[in-house]
DNA sequence: CAGAATCCCCCACGATACTG
DNA sequence: CAGTATCGTGGGGGATTCTG
């Protein structure tokens, strides 16, 4: 598995940490990843909309970032289950935040 | 001036906010602004790399979202003056320790 | 000084179909 | 079940020039 890093030049931290949870569903999977494991199909389930494309393309991003974990059991059915790692999981904390303020932000307005 | 709202249709608060202050600057923008308003120039040479289109379109949206304020001064040169509103200053501890989170990052890589 | 106006390109993302 | 493979597109963003 290939580990580049999908930041490109970041002008600050602020840029930087922009560049590698931004994107259309990284912070939405990342959040539904914040209570354990999930495998394939549930994430596609939780992530409503996302298409198989993207959610492939999605995981392989965090995971090169390390930001989220694949592992993959050799069973028939197959079976794969994602979850955060450490860094991920430090992550959580500030898409809560992140989450309080949309929610507020949707209601008033 | 127009204010829509930058947000198509979020599937849930996560989404919402990220869509609200996504895109490539938003985020340095907001935080360069969080100890008192600036002026256009001042903003440019604050966001390194931003050109002008951007800049303005930027602003523009951050302001049709309510997160920042235009202040126009009616003198000879002409003196725009940008400040975050409360809900734009509501998202600034977020984005605070998403820049520790990404100094720590950017160190131990 | 603080933008506006154009032109243009790339690629993130979508839709659809197929597979070990 | 957990993905690939292809094809197509819109608009986010860049470069450059012009102006009240």
């Amino acid at each position: 598995m290939k580990m580049k890093k999908n930041v490109q030049k970041a002008h600050c931290a602020v840029d930087y940490a922009f560049q590698r949870i931004g994107g259309k569903y990284k912070g939405r999977i990342l959040w539904v990843l914040r209570e354990g494991r999930l495998r394939y199909g549930e994430l596609s389930r939780a992530v409503v909309g996302i298409t198989p494309k993207m959610l492939t393309q999605t995981l392989k991003e965090l995971e090169a970032d390390q930001l989220i974990t694949r592992k993959a059991y050799f069973e028939v059915p197959p079976k794969v289950e994602y979850s955060l790692t450490d860094t991920g999981m430090e992550l959580i904390p500030f898409i809560s935040q992140m989450r309080s303020w949309g929610e507020k932000q949707m209601s008033t307005n």
